[in-house]
DNA sequence: AATATTTTGGACACAATTGTCCAATCCGTC
DNA sequence: GACGGATTGGACAATTGTGTCCAAAATATT
């Protein structure tokens, strides 16, 4: 662990050479990481997956820890991008509050929950949160910090128009993401690659079942 | 890997001193491979934590991948044991539903989801799972693929007493168990350790939540 | 007390990995 | 085409881990 700087010896975002290798050295490392954890992995097999030579990797990112940290940083900017964007179509005011709501569930269950930024990054934290604190309580602040947060604030907006009839927005926020999420993980548990083609009918079953939950009484 | 066999040079249930060095050996083995992985436990540290040479891992256990393999047979057992106790409580004719399931929710919850096994083996199975794949098919088997089955039928049941208003039995089950860990998730996603005397509110959320949506409309 | 078995700890060969160094080479820029 | 930084691949020391062997010590059985 000798080389352990963050920075980087050149503008890498304008010199058109070492940015493809970069891109493909973190992706790879992404892999890589995800398929064998922090200790499995490998610099050689990170290496010869990006195509590329064991050196170019310390030239670029240094040492093993500070690559694994560049890796994390950037996939939790694209997870969180990809949520947010996503975020900002919720039916705030809704003519038909069961068909949007599916139709922003399934938005959501594609680009921010089941996308490869957002699975890696859930299996990476539970594995390597121990070995690197610092880097996994921005994570928290960032990810779930800003997340549910964000979901209670549209629900609480929901209910304050009189579309749902909610106690406690976050516990509402939290029971949401678990419904839309219940079939996700049963899948996963029985390691089943869940098809691109259910997810509509996932997002159906955890809205119907939250609005049967939080629909006003009439 | 050139010792693989899982065979036992005599019968270590009846054997004491033996017994208990394995039973110590496999806590330790349960520990070091959730904290580090498959890859990143090393003999020596189980040993170590285990308080017992290294050489008598080899000869009780064989290499590391039997290791492996008998300490994800074990805890499967005492997880799946754990939980099928708990099931034989289910309130398959309630007086008062939501404080009878809410009730067997907190058990559910304290003795097969938050339990140092379940969880282990969630870890485990998300880290490892693609290293041995006949290993965790039949996890799979046993696990989730019997879980999911017996709340359902159970549910299946109270519906048919008219206690509930169920289309889709399994989807409910997944969606209970969803519930039932929605504020478990979300603590640990954020890195807290869900306290003992929380894990009533919880259950008392998630029951609320299930039966608010799958309550006989009146 | 004598015997059988297990445990121990140290030594060993072997392989894999990390991180560094360096000369040869590649490849855009000028 | 010449320049300069980036890339390559090979070699290297140091470290770590696996799995084995073995004689001495501890422990259970009889």
């Amino acid at each position: 662990m000798k080389n352990s700087s963050a920075e980087l010896p050149r503008d890498y975002d304008t010199w058109p050479p070492a940015r493809n290798k970069r891109q493909a050295i973190l992706n790879a490392a992404a892999d890589v990481f995800a398929q064998e954890g922090f200790g499995g992995a490998s610099i050689d097999a990170i290496a010869a997956r990006a195509g590329v030579s064991r050196q170019t990797i310390y030239n670029q990112l240094g040492d093993k820890d500070n690559l694994f940290k560049v890796v994390v940083a950037e996939i939790t900017d694209r997870s969180s991008a990809g949520f947010f964007r996503v975020l900002d179509t919720f039916p705030v005011a809704p003519q038909d509050i069961e068909t949007e709501l599916t139709h922003f569930s399934a938005q959501l269950l594609r680009k921010a929950i089941c996308d490869p930024n957002g699975r890696w990054l859930r299996k990476v934290v539970e594995t390597e949160g121990a070995r690197f604190p610092e880097l996994f309580e921005t994570w928290k602040e960032y990810g779930p910090g800003k997340k549910y947060p964000a979901i209670a604030a549209r629900l609480a907006q929901l209910a304050h128009g009189g579309y749902l009839e909610i106690d406690d927005p976050t516990l509402a926020a939290r029971q949401y993401m678990a419904l839309l999420a219940a079939d996700l993980r049963y899948d996963q548990q029985m390691g089943r690659q869940t098809p691109e083609s259910e997810i509509d009918q996932m997002a159906a079953n955890a809205t119907r079942t939250f609005l049967r939950a939080f629909a006003p009484r009439r």
